[in-house]
DNA sequence: GGTAGACCTGGACGC
DNA sequence: GCGTCCAGGTCTACC
């Protein structure tokens, strides 16, 4: 029997927005916490309030694949939550979903790279006519929080996608807080900073990034004064790219690649985080050709004509790249997914006509 | 500045 | 079922 919960007031969506398409649009919607569910096109997840851990579900009624978007979402609680405790659930669903991005942002995406506007034709000749692909994708899919979205990259650093999902759902089954429904939450700076490394390496499977990931936790804990992390000054919008990604690189378990995609976590999208996967595809599906170093510079130079949106131009044709294996996203199971996005299953892949 | 090797886990493969 | 090989990005030592 499920438990029993209560529905608040629902919560508007931009015009362009369809649930199932833009939370199933970045690889960390199927890393727990986070449980989407394909058969009812919905998630729950736990989230960390002020007052403790309350698990949420979300859906999106009447969003109706290619057809209506902008649909409010409709969000149920698994207990009764007050005025102050529903405003940090939206400002969680706002940051993970990017329901405040700018839509003339988008609009300037689109008009740079009209593949992923209304209609493409990209999006036809990718097979994506069972897709909820609606009209113009953008936005992509991140973790409520600035520090989870830094421990989830340090995961997915070195190491196969299944391993990745491991090491996340031990994270929050180890160190989480539970819900009374047995829920789990991600686990919160303050409780990995005070964790053993070894512990964390024993419990969940982390390997050498056991030191890392508590010396992140405890900068986390720091203020900015004191050498700390502020996920303030990382946020906004006025911190110039360039100083955001210098002081990404100085932080335990952060390189190049990290501080790219944590970049384009933050929303800023001009910089590429490649590795073997940008290799793979620079091969199959873009048919380049020549060392991993020329490949990288080449990668570079494709995208470079999209300029602020860079990472969304290269991120959407992995994408649906992925979609044209797998089908759309919005049907994937966590588990049965993960293992169709090993390097050995992807390499069995042929080149793949994009034009 | 560039490069080689270690780090750790889990999937693939051979026996 | 067991052992071995390999993929994956960051860090450090060294040239």
């Amino acid at each position: 029997m499920p438990p029993r919960t209560f529905i608040s007031s629902r919560f508007a969506t931009p015009a362009d927005y369809i649930l199932a398409r833009d939370y199933c649009s970045y690889g960390y919607f199927l890393l727990a916490p986070n449980d989407w569910d394909p058969s009812t096109a919905a998630f729950r997840r736990v989230l960390s309030l002020a007052s403790g851990a309350v698990t949420v579900r979300v859906s999106q009624p009447g969003a109706n694949a290619n057809i209506e978007t902008g649909a409010p979402l409709e969000i149920y609680a698994e207990k009764k939550l007050n005025r102050d405790e529903w405003t940090q659930v939206h400002a969680s669903l706002v940051r993970m979903l990017r329901l405040d991005e700018d839509a003339a942002v988008i609009g300037s995406f689109h008009k740079l790279d009209p593949r992923w506007a209304v209609k493409s034709r990209s999006s036809r000749s990718f097979n994506l006519k069972r897709s909820k692909s609606g009209p113009g994708r953008g936005r992509l899919m991140r973790s409520p929080t600035f520090f989870e979205d830094v421990i989830k990259t340090v995961t997915s650093c070195n190491v196969t996608w299944p391993s990745t999902v491991n090491m996340n759902r031990r994270l929050c089954e180890a160190l989480g807080e539970r819900t009374p429904t047995g829920g789990y939450a991600f686990p919160t700076a303050e409780k990995l900073a005070r964790v053993n490394p070894a512990t964390l390496r024993a419990r969940c499977g982390v390997g050498y990034r056991d030191q890392r990931i508590v010396d992140l936790a405890k900068l986390f804990r720091t203020p900015a004064s004191r050498g700390g992390i502020d996920p303030a000054w990382y946020e906004n919008p006025a911190t110039p790219d360039d100083e955001i990604y210098n002081a990404l690189v100085e932080l335990p378990g952060i390189g190049p690649y990290a501080a790219a995609n944590i970049m384009q976590l933050l929303g800023r999208y001009a910089r590429l985080p490649l590795d073997t996967e940008s290799i793979r595809h620079a091969k199959n599906v873009l048919g380049m050709t020549g060392s991993d170093r020329d490949l990288m510079k080449r990668l570079q130079a494709h995208y470079a004509p999209f300029g602020p949106h860079a990472f969304r131009s290269y991120w959407f044709e992995l994408w649906t790249f992925y979609e044209s294996r797998q089908g759309p996203a919005w049907t994937w199971e966590r588990e049965t997914t993960a293992k169709a996005f090993t390097a050995a299953a992807l390499k069995k892949v042929p080149m793949v006509d994009l034009s």
